[in-house]
DNA sequence: GAGTGGTCTAGACCACCCG
DNA sequence: GGGTGGTCTAGACCACTCG
């Protein structure tokens, strides 16, 4: 371990992301002990042939995923491999159904331009009244409902998105098409009970738990481009997700 | 704006930090614009009297908080104010509560030592059986029940867990005080309803939804520390986290 | 005091985007 | 082609930890 790793110079990428990448295959393939102490950063940077400076780069994207620590004055340690990792990310619907390899369908309840509700209004930063496009659609897994989705989305960003097959794809797909890359989002998760309109989508009798979801999208610029409602079959669904101290 | 910005030297604080700080400061309280265009990089730096490198690393920290956005080839924008900024934070119920100005208090309802049973051994990479300490607590804010938590510790890390006075302080606080400091967790939630005992003490309906937790709490170097089960009356409780694409 | 990570410099060249 | 961010170097000194 840790002996003649030159890098063969590959073609465009980056070398701080080649060695990040070499790095986590050692510790991911399990030549790294946990807890084990890597060498230091300046012999590190000599076996991969590179300045320290951007041996440090890849350490600490490293770092950063949780695979390595430091303790200053001290060294680099492998941690220990932790079951999850990389929650926290923004998926779609149909991204993370096939990734399961489930059989991802949507059906369009409502598409229709509305006055924007006072909420909905304060969290895309528009004026109470100003139109926007409601979309209320139900997700099907396996061809099981799991999902009532209530859209909302400013009509003066996305004046054309209603001629869009919204069944087709998933909703993104079509904010990105018009110009917005979704970035990040904000989310706030409640425990509700089904009511009967809710009940009857999601086939379970109304009073049954719902974990419901309110969801702020926002664009790279920082535009909130999408507020959603979303209520959850609680024996379906659940949400993982990563915190640091 | 974005002139004459020397700093002064600050005993001990990095450059970058200051840099950071300084540019953060002028972002909220309002001294640039919304999609306004900072200067290159290169001037930026001459500005502050530092080397590019320097001030790459302060904008990178801004940028990882959302502030700012770059366009390779273009520059380095401001991002749009988003409402919350900073969840996906780890917070500790006596912490969280003290900020939004609620009286925390914490009963204690078991604290044993007991053979793990299989869930909790997986999550804590023990052998099933092994023992561990369960400490299961009820949890009010301003003397209204809110949460029913059950934490599970190895034994082995923290066998004198139970000298100390649990309703005095945070977990946490102790498995600090024994050398082990809280860094990640990775936790679940579902939407549940309460059973009869949980009703009892959340003094709901049984019935009544229930946002379920599940969690498990790593130190610095990955070692699991903690399992815990959360019950937490719907009515009263929610988690707000930010996601990423 | 030796080992190690944390910060910082003053350059350099490249890749991307625009008019 | 000019402006800009992305990557990289080869040094340097400091701060922390440990024996």
């Amino acid at each position: 371990m840790f002996n003649n790793k030159r890098l063969i110079s590959i073609e465009g990428i980056p070398l701080y992301v080649q060695i990040r990448e070499n790095l986590k295959k050692d510790i991911q393939e399990g030549r790294l002990a946990i807890g084990q102490k890597l060498p230091p950063e300046e012999e590190l940077a000599q076996q991969f042939n590179v300045s320290r400076m951007t041996m440090r780069r890849a350490l600490n994207d490293l770092v950063e995923e949780g695979l390595l620590y430091r303790k200053q004055g001290r060294g680099t340690y492998m941690s220990r491999p932790q079951i999850d990792r990389d929650h926290t990310r923004l998926t779609n619907f149909f991204e993370s159904a096939k990734e399961k390899g489930i059989n991802a369908a949507i059906r369009v309840l409502i598409a229709d331009i509305v006055p924007s509700p006072l909420k909905v209004a304060s969290a895309l930063g528009l004026e109470e009244g100003e139109l926007v496009i409601r979309i209320k659609t139900l997700r099907l897994a396996n061809d099981i409902p799991v999902s009532v989705v209530d859209h909302y989305v400013p009509y003066q960003l996305f004046p054309h998105l209603l001629d869009c097959d919204l069944e087709a794809a998933h909703l993104w797909d079509f904010l990105e098409e018009f110009g917005f890359r979704v970035k990040t989002a904000v989310q706030t998760v409640y425990a509700r009970e089904a009511d009967s309109e809710l009940g009857e989508l999601l086939k379970i009798e109304s009073g049954e738990p719902i974990l419901f979801k309110e969801r702020t999208v926002y664009a790279e610029d920082g535009t909130p481009i999408e507020f959603t409602y979303c209520y959850n079959r609680g024996d379906q669904y659940s949400i993982t997700m990563k915190l640091t101290r």
